[in-house]
DNA sequence: CTTGATGGTAAGTCATCACTAACGGTAAGC
DNA sequence: GCTTACCGTTAGTGATGACTTACCATCAAG
């Protein structure tokens, strides 16, 4: 399951809020937590966990810490959700289709 | 956040064992249980928090239910995702325009 | 009606995680 | 060198959730 950091760091409110907040481009740590109803400590623990789930990119300036959203890092995890609702999308017509041909079969036998 | 339910039922592993187990078409609980290292009250406290997040759908057939994944069940969500990472890539890819732009206008300052 | 099978519910335990407070380390300004 | 600002880390706490055991409700078969 690789894939499995990656959910669990998404799952997150405050993390999605901290991606969400990176959407239009990079930012350092502190611009990033003033905008957040948590501390700064819980802030960087965040980053961490987004890191380590290769969603996010740090670039060191100075004494300070740029993150950024990294381009590809869910990838894995979005073509895992549409091979799964691929596959639920095709069992679900191929019921539908057996249940009508049962039907006409049995000649409108509940309708 | 109307993808949390989503995602949080996502986010843990017996969850996604049981959506996989269903990808291939619906399923009754006792057979699902099966192929799964948990008991089958876990299996139904899971089912459960699948059916409230919108990804399964019951059908009861006598005394028995049967489960099946929900077609559409993770499009807000895959919605989000592909947004958010949308909107990322755009940023970096500015993000790269600029510092290009900002590199040339200098004329290979630091190269 | 009784029996057996299927499956959802309640109570309780254990692990995980998000958070704050306090501390340590590093770079810039005087 | 000293101070200030920025940021990551540690320790400790409280809350959430996944699991099992035991129990209860429902439908089919005899």
């Amino acid at each position: 399951m690789p894939y499995q950091p990656t959910i669990d760091a998404l799952a997150d409110p405050t993390r999605r809020a901290i991606l969400d907040r990176l959407r239009g481009g990079a930012m350092a740590v502190g611009t990033l937590a003033e905008g957040l109803p948590v501390s700064r400590p819980a802030v960087s623990q965040h980053l961490r966990v987004l890191s380590d789930a290769g969603l996010l990119i740090a670039t060191p300036q100075g004494n300070r810490r740029i993150y950024s959203i990294a381009p590809n890092g869910a990838d894995e995890l979005r073509h895992y959700l549409n091979s799964l609702w691929d596959d639920a999308l095709a069992a679900f017509e191929q019921a539908a289709l057996a249940k009508a041909i049962h039907k006409s079969s049995k000649g409108n036998e509940n309708d």
